[in-house]
DNA sequence: CTGAAAGCGCTTACAG
DNA sequence: CTGAAAGCGCTTACAG
């Protein structure tokens, strides 16, 4: 069974091809029987009009390109079914592809999209991205662009994130209250600027409540692994027994962490809190479970699609777009663990 | 900056689209000379031929469309980036859709994807899922058709799955030999064809080593949840106290086993045993750590993709598809819940 | 070796 | 209210 076309329909039913597309587009210059008969045969024979014939007039493909630095990672899924969800309802459809956490590969996936000509691209840039040539070329393209998660400060465009900074602040204001004063860190990567902000949140928290700032009880985790948690926090346990909490950047680590707890019998919390970031499922499977920040990923992507939707209205009607920056809300989720 | 086009470059360097177009494809036809003026030119400039123009002629989209039963799901994150992996390769793009086990939606989502005039479907069928009229769609407009993991028997088309039968087998069988004789099964939903095999496998192993199969020592996760294997473990601890390990349909109810034995302060794996399904990342996460059986999750994408293009090369050639079922291999990971 | 022309399936300005 | 025609940007059979 080949797909019909206009041309098949009109043959069948005694009309023009015009007529018989703009029955089927509602057109308000058709008479109302023809537009039933239209329709109802178009229904009957399961008409569905070509894609990319329509794109050639239209321009619009009615997909979307979405880029993230992570496929197999609980957060960037769910933002991922968000943006699927509202797409759906706008009747998008989403080409999804992964740069890796890689810059080259970052600019690739965008220029494959380019050429497939998407409507719009909704991207969350990978740590290793160091300049932003790739993502400008977007813009001039005309191309809405929209940010998600993990952002360029050096591109102008609309962006929907979490204030990082203070997610993090609120997670070690309350490790503070609950007495804790010798407060470890495992922090993420140097560059990508969600690890700086989850990082000066920290900072900023301890400067605030007078507690004492000490880059020794900061640990780097590039791979933001569970590995590397679980190893420094044996380091913290033989040359650091002083302290008494410590604050993940992401849950991985912070599971790495109860794990190696769990296995000295250090009790958690009262000898040491633990506190992730990202709520990931697992935080509720490990034991004791694990206290953490909850990052909307569900509500981030559906935001994300209605940026780029409303700019791309705004661009078609030729009016001018103004860009816009969403910052969700996070969420303090207290278990066992603090 | 608008894309441009053929004829942009034609005009630019005095030649014919017809010659242009040539050139940038190879054809043998064209002056090497030539040929060489244009792809610099092309290259310059950073042309890229219009894909919505050139399906309308080649039939072809570079497409192919993938609907998974759950985005946010370890296993099928897995088979994504595999497809995506080996789509990549033959420069396709992958367009990504939920059916979120929902019969309904899958219909719809299928229907998007012809729409698109997708070059492929890859399809792992809803729990729900219950007639094939749908699926018979695909296959009747000649559009290769591959099922991974969840399948349904009644359509004829090529499928890369795991053998869940030998699988559940292997696993209990090892529950066996570590010594254990009454062993639970907390089993999937009733009408899924994996969730049938495990059960299936875990009776075989019962019947083939002399142990008595007991219906009572059967339990439906319908959810497939943590809690469920929880509630149920509960129920184990209290009713049948001779149950010395528990064989689960998924990780999920593992982890739940686990969190209540542990409450329970029964030892792992000496009074009961536990044993997953799937190796999600999880498994190594928990105290203690769960053993479970590997699912080849990229590689299934990978093949799944591979069927794809290899069913494709053959209809464009005009030659007739022979259907393949490929079964990977599973792999029991032993760790320390068993 | 080069190019004019047809045609893929739509949309839409225009004529009647 | 209906329809002939142009054109979106390609590919390719055919002519020269």
């Amino acid at each position: 069974m080949k797909n019909l076309t206009l041309k098949d329909i009109a043959a069948a039913l005694n009309l023009s091809i015009t007529t018989v597309s703009k029955a089927l587009k509602d057109y308000p210059d058709v008479n109302t029987n023809t537009k039933e008969r239209v329709k109802a045969y178009a229904k009957k024979v399961n008409f569905t009009p070509n894609a990319h014939a329509a794109f050639l007039r239209t321009q619009q493909s009615k997909l979307i390109g979405v880029v993230i630095p992570r496929l197999n990672h609980f957060f960037f899924s769910n933002v991922l079914r968000g943006i699927m969800k509202a797409a759906e309802e706008e009747d998008y459809m989403v080409i999804v592809l992964s740069s890796d956490e890689s810059y080259e590969l970052e600019k690739k996936q965008i220029n494959r999209l380019l050429q497939q000509n998407v409507d719009g691209i909704l991207l969350s840039i990978a740590d290793s991205t160091h300049d932003t040539k790739h993502i400008d070329a977007i813009i001039e393209q005309k191309i809405p662009l929209i940010f998600f998660d993990k952002y360029s400060k050096l591109s102008n465009c609309s962006s929907v994130v979490i204030n990082d900074q203070k997610a993090a602040f609120n997670a070690v204001e309350h490790l503070i209250k609950q007495g804790k004063k010798n407060i470890a860190h495992l922090r993420g990567p140097l560059l990508p600027q969600n690890s700086i902000d989850r990082f000066l949140g920290y900072r900023k928290a301890l400067e605030q409540y007078g507690l004492e700032y000490r880059k020794e009880w900061v640990f780097t985790c590039d791979q933001i692994s569970n590995e590397e948690g679980y190893a420094y926090t044996q380091e913290i346990i033989e040359k650091h027994p002083e302290i008494d909490a410590i604050f993940a950047v992401a849950d991985m680590p912070a599971v790495g962490a109860i794990k190696c707890l769990n296995e000295q019998k250090i009790v958690i919390p009262d000898q040491i809190a633990v506190m992730g970031f990202s709520n990931w499922r697992i935080s509720n499977l490990v034991t004791p479970t694990l206290s953490s920040v909850n990052q909307p990923g569900i509500k981030m992507g559906e935001k994300a699609f209605e940026l780029f939707y409303k700019e791309q209205q705004l661009i078609k009607k030729g009016e001018s777009v103004v860009y816009e920056k969403i910052e969700l809300d996070t969420k303090l989720i207290i278990r066992q663990s603090s």
